[in-house]
DNA sequence: ATACATGCAAACACTTTGCAGCACA
DNA sequence: TGTGCTGCAAAGTGTTTGCATGTAT
């Protein structure tokens, strides 16, 4: 990997995701640090957030359908998208990563690197709204 | 569901979906379409797939970072892409979907319509030719 | 006859990138 | 002091949409 320097810039990305929690959106993040550091662009956050997934300290969420999201807690988790309001939270369910890795009858040769496991549906708030 | 007409591109759509067999692009549909039909435009082809898709003739496959695919088989199968040459294969396991609604502790009020589980990696091609 | 569908292009949402100047190590 | 990083804008992908016209029912 090569090298990185610490700039005010990465610090205010990470810091801004830690504060936000709720697995935010690259946009989110970019208003979040504008309040503060109203010269920031865009461009620098998504570069950041893509040099601390890299690093690890960062989790990338792949939502369909939408823009994706980063996570700032890092053991295995699953998350659900609202299609109504498009809010993304956490499942409340083990880690099933031995269990699916245990289902693979033939990886037919295949390097299997990762997994995303994701789900879709109405939150309690949208829901009731009908 | 409003009403539904058929068309010529409509048919076209589905049948170069059955034709290509696996879980093929929008744009490859696309142009696969246009040898035979060169007027063909890719929003119609776009708005067919949806179409397809909504009146559960076909699947969509959502794929991290990268175009969406539609699938032929209807049955419960999960998918991996290689990282490397992008070609989108499918996985040799069973279904799971029992088992991932019985590690579901708390739906705290969501109603869960469905989940993708997706796989990446590097498939065999392309990991011997490093 | 009517309303759904088409072709075309423009717009859209999300993300990456080229570049000139800047600043961390 | 050098190269990694920034801000900016433009470009790149993938997909949807507005509109005038066409066509299936």
């Amino acid at each position: 990997m090569a090298a990185t320097r610490n700039t005010i810039q990465r610090d205010l990305v990470l810091q801004a995701v830690l504060d936000l929690k709720n697995h935010p959106t690259p946009e989110e993040v970019y208003e979040h640090i504008r309040k503060q550091h109203p010269t920031i662009s865009k461009g620098t956050v998504y570069r950041n957030l893509n040099v601390l997934v890299d690093k690890g300290l960062l989790l990338k969420v792949d939502v369909p359908d939408s823009a994706n999201r980063v996570d700032h807690t890092l053991k295995s988790h699953y998350h659900i998208r609202c299609k109504t309001c498009g809010r993304v939270f956490d499942m409340d369910m083990p880690d099933m990563t031995k269990e699916i890795k245990s289902m693979i009858r033939d990886t037919n040769g295949f390097e299997i690197e990762k997994y995303g496991l994701f789900f879709t549906g109405v939150c309690p708030q949208c829901s009731e709204q009908k």
